[in-house]
DNA sequence: GATACCATTGTCTTTCAACC
DNA sequence: GGTTGAAAGACAATGGTATC
């Protein structure tokens, strides 16, 4: 079977050998995350699948595309979206993840709702700390893989926090739940490693033959104070003479399928792409709902949707259900005759 | 009811180049 | 010179179900 699939790669990759080349121009930094970590905006939410900003708009100038529509059926948190859609074109995105999905609703907020006045929250939120100053707490949802993630303190913070921000608009809201959504690793007893989260000594979970130490575990405070500044800091960077997008086109036309891109892709018109950008997910190795469990924890999802979610993933490991692949695409019969 | 079997879920170790 | 990471290989724990 695998010289049958082997088979199909090669005789496949010869129809587009020609179209495929190796740009010298390109480096590490430029085709990972690590361009994006001192990029404002981009660098809020460390989400290490992703590719830099830099990599969308170096492609786009390459290949002279100024207008059209961009496609990325793989959006992750939506920086070939938004960095194609800075740049003038239409971006549509398709995502399974609902750590994504957050990710790029929030930015649309940001750039199409968030009022001055939703701004002026945010500083007042960095400067005086409002759940400090309540005793109103709300329950953080929990999973069993996320059991026991955070030292008792951080938690009680967490849960004040998410109570406080209740009492903000929708926008403001939104913003401060994503603030939190950036830091969890950060205040946690976990370290996404590889394909897994990784287990802090301190954690007192079960601990392997070798001692993991994450080293210093950020306060709540101060891991959502620089989160908080961070943020406030880049959207007020936009700010011009009262307007927050002032240069033509810097508004990102950005539109998110959420969902799974086997049930989009079919539905999607023929010819209605300009370009495709995309970074898709391994098909044998990688499970986001293990990674990513903190997130979709605090996102709300609980143990039959994380299920649920885990078999939805295109890829998801060795231990991933048949999926009924005709029923989803008839088109693949030829691919899929290979496999049985 | 005990047992075997199997799929699913969760974890551990090794590796080494690139990064900081 | 320590740390990190869109590897890769493997195995343990768990829970459901078929079989006796």
């Amino acid at each position: 079977m695998l010289d049958a699939v082997n088979g199909l790669n090669r005789s496949y990759e010869g129809v587009w050998a020609k179209r495929m080349s190796v740009d010298a121009g390109l480096n590490r930094s430029l085709v990972s995350f690590q361009a994006n970590k001192k990029r404002a905006v981009y660098r809020w939410f460390k989400y290490k699948e992703a590719f830099s900003a830099e990599l969308v708009e170096y492609l786009l100038k390459k290949h002279r595309i100024k207008s059209g529509v961009m496609l990325d059926p793989f959006a992750g948190i939506g920086t070939a979206l938004f960095a194609a859609g800075a740049l003038g074109l239409q971006a549509k995105g398709i995502e399974l993840l609902p750590v994504g999905q957050t990710a790029i609703n929030t930015r649309r907020i940001i750039e199409w709702e968030l009022e001055q006045a939703d701004l002026d929250r945010l500083t007042y939120w960095r400067d005086t700390e409002p759940w400090k100053h309540t005793d109103a707490a709300k329950a953080v949802n929990e999973l069993r893989i996320t059991r026991g993630a955070y030292p008792d303190e951080t938690l009680q913070w967490m849960r004040r926090y998410l109570a406080a921000l209740e009492q903000e608009n929708e926008r403001t809201a939104a913003v401060l739940l994503f603030a939190l959504l950036c830091v969890l690793e950060s205040i946690s007893y976990t370290r996404k490693d590889g394909q897994y989260l990784r287990w802090d000594y301190r954690s007192g979970r079960r601990q392997g033959k070798k001692k993991f130490d994450k080293g210093r575990i950020l306060s709540f405070d101060e891991a959502i104070g620089n989160k908080l500044r961070t943020i406030e800091d880049d959207i007020r960077g936009y700010k011009r003479h009262g307007d927050l997008f002032p240069v033509p086109g810097s508004r990102a036309h950005v539109l998110l399928h959420a969902g799974s891109c086997l049930d989009a892709l079919p539905k999607l018109k023929p010819k209605s792409y300009d370009c495709l950008i995309t970074s898709p997910p391994y098909c044998n190795r990688y499970d986001y709902t293990r990674t990513y469990a903190l997130e979709l924890a605090l996102l709300g999802i609980d143990e039959m949707g994380l299920t649920n979610l885990r078999q939805k993933m295109l890829s998801c490991t060795v231990e991933n259900r048949e999926k009924d692949l005709l029923a989803i695409n008839p088109k693949w019969t030829k691919a899929i005759k290979v496999l049985v």
